[in-house]
RNA sequence: CGGGGCGUGGCGCAGUUUGGCUAGCGCGCAUGACUGGGGGUCAUGAGGUCGCAGGUUCAAGUCCUGUCGCCCCGACCA
């Protein structure tokens, strides 16, 4: 994107558009206004720095922790620099919202916002400051949420679709009832930050942070498995050394994870090719706060260095076992021994440490990894740019901050709320590295930041007068046209061109002008085809057309909804 | 926050180890000529507080101290 001249870096995670760039931005932002105003949703505007006082009333200041960008004024007083607009956008409703009358609405804004990233990286991918389209829907009962809901994520796949994007929606809290509660809208690309899993049959996706995995079956319960034993493992700590030391694989290792949470300690069990996912034990553990424990906590439960930790007679220093599928699938494996340079082998689920209890609970709390399925269908796996997301709030902001409204039956309650974000910035990013190749970018026509360049290839006033003529025509017509009129030699300017991938290229040179002719070129295409100069901007505006109409990429994996 | 690296014309770099004379190179830029369909050739020229502050020294881009900024890697952030 630098390259091309749509923009340049001003500091870490901060960027300054240039023409190009910020046209392109202009039009996205345009598709996404059109169709959301089309989905019934009003647009506002809310001030980028917002008083912490209303953070602090929805307990966000702490929540986002250090992302959130604050300072304090002349005053003393503190402020937040927008990352999303809950807040303000409530306290809004809160003031205009008093019946049931007026529900349901839906307010919006397409505006920067901030976050101080711990780590800005992937240029505009990850950066500080970006645009975000920031909707908030307010309504009267779970019908009508999820009317509002509906709505955006029908705008949703118009949106994309028109923006030329290939994308996949997929299920951001693993839905029980059915329906889902939240859903991202990810662009599939290689280069992505998130990856995604989905059935084979297309039929659901999920982050793999939410992707659930059948367990595994549990094989030939008969085979007898001797006793356990402990063997001496000097200095080897980490999975793959102990697999190299034993002669193993890491599928027939157990990893104990020492998690804490607050002041209680739980084991997560995993196979030792596995990985834990913190997101399905967070859910597990009923959304308390845990993370792997320190150094010196796992020290103290196992009287070991860190790496030797075992889940053998563990059960009564523990506060809970959570045990993953596959492990209590397996018939015995190697884990540690609980003492520093030992473990132990042929331990055996069930026997050696329990699968049942009252602090025992055997679940998935893995990773999905090649070769798992859902619902005995296969998961894949591929990488994505989260862009958008849907989401049902519920009543979480509504009853802090006041939204309330007086029902038919002249009670009051809350509103319920949805929010729904889209990235701008990564909707750019995301049709650039989906679509370019060794000569720059190819912009679909919809967010080109324009749809024709005209290249006089030649210095002659008959070159600069057709190119002026047809340049003239086309804008009155209402395309959007790029005149390179610059005096620099024919190669810069295709070179240029197509860097900056605008679809339709004109060439007006002296030999095919001299027969009353130019060029007419797609970006996507090798071959040039000859045009009279007469008609030329007719028939460009019927490609122009025709590009239009062939956009719609749409969805490629979508969940089979309930509703 | 931890680890590593880098700050020198607009951009990319060399020079720093071992202090020394006028700080170089490529690209770009300007002017002119030749050129003119895939980044052409030649000539002439402009452009630098060596990140910032302090110190050592006869002498600092080079050594010392501090400071700021940026990049990469990792702790995992909706």
């Amino acid at each position: 994107m630098i390259r091309a001249g749509l923009m340049r870096k001003v500091a870490s995670g901060t960027y300054t558009y240039l023409p190009a760039g910020w046209r392109s931005l202009r039009k996205i932002m345009d598709i996404v206004r059109q169709e959301i105003d089309a989905a019934g949703a009003l647009e506002v505007t809310v001030p980028m720095i917002q008083p912490l006082e209303l953070w602090q009333q929805t307990g966000r200041d702490i929540d986002y922790g250090e992302t959130l960008g604050q300072f304090t004024d002349r005053h003393g007083r503190g402020n937040v620099l927008t990352p999303t607009a809950e807040e303000v956008m409530t306290y809004l409703a809160a003031g205009e919202i008093n019946s049931y009358k007026q529900l349901p609405v839906n307010f919006y804004q397409i505006n920067l916002k901030y976050r101080d990233e711990f780590r800005p990286r992937f240029g505009v991918l990850r950066s500080r400051e970006f645009i975000m389209k920031d909707a908030y829907s307010f309504d009267a009962d779970e019908e009508m949420l999820e009317r509002s809901y509906r709505a955006m994520y029908d705008a949703y796949c118009r949106i994309f679709a028109r923006c030329g994007l290939e994308y996949v929606i997929v299920e951001a809290e693993s839905g029980e009832m059915g329906g889902s509660g939240s859903h991202q809208f990810t662009i599939p690309c290689p280069n992505g930050e998130d990856t995604i899993v989905y059935t084979e049959d297309n039929q659901h996706a999920w982050n793999i942070e939410k992707g659930p995995v059948d367990p595994l079956p549990k094989s030939d319960k008969d085979v007898q498995v001797g006793p356990i034993e402990e063997v001496h493992t000097p200095n080897v700590g980490t999975i793959e050394d102990v697999c190299k030391f034993l002669k193993k694989k890491p599928r027939d290792m157990i990893k104990t994870l020492v998690h804490s949470m607050d002041a209680k300690i739980v084991l997560a069990l995993v196979r030792g090719d596995h990985e834990v996912n913190p997101e399905k034990l967070t859910q597990i553990v009923g959304g308390a706060h845990i993370e792997l424990a320190d150094e010196a906590a796992i020290v103290k439960l196992t009287n070991a260095k860190v790496g030797f930790a075992g889940p053998v007679d563990m059960i009564d220093k523990v506060d809970m076992i959570l045990v993953d599928c596959a492990v209590a699938a397996m018939i015995a494996g190697v884990s540690g021994a609980n003492k520093t340079d030992y473990h132990l082998a042929r331990v055996v689920p069930g026997r050696d440490f329990p699968l049942e209890g009252d602090k025992v609970k055997v679940c998935d709390i893995r990773n999905a990894v090649e070769g798992d399925t859902f619902g005995g269908k296969k998961l894949l796996f591929r990488k994505g740019i989260e862009v958008g997301q849907v989401f049902k709030l519920g009543t979480k902001y509504s009853k802090k901050l006041g939204a309330k409204f007086l029902d038919a039956d002249g009670t009051e309650k809350p509103c319920l709320m949805g929010c729904y974000g889209i990235g701008i910035n990564r909707i750019l990013a995301s049709a650039i590295e989906n679509g370019h190749d060794e000569n720059g970018m190819i912009l679909p026509i919809s967010i080109a930041p324009w749809q024709v360049i005209i290249v006089p290839a030649g210095a002659t006033d008959e070159i600069a007068a057709a190119a002026e003529k047809i340049y003239n025509e086309l804008t009155e017509k209402g395309v959007e046209v790029l005149l390179d009129d610059r005096d620099v030699r024919g190669g810069v300017k295709f070179k240029d061109a197509d860097l900056l991938g605008i679809p339709v290229r004109i060439t007006i040179g002296k030999r095919s002008l001299a027969q009353g002719q130019v060029e007419v070129k797609l970006r996507t295409e090798s071959e040039s085809k000859n045009i009279d100069l007469d008609n030329a901007a007719v028939e460009t505006v019927a490609i122009v057309n025709s590009l239009k109409e062939k956009l719609q990429c749409g969805c490629s994996i979508n969940p089979n909804r309930s509703s």
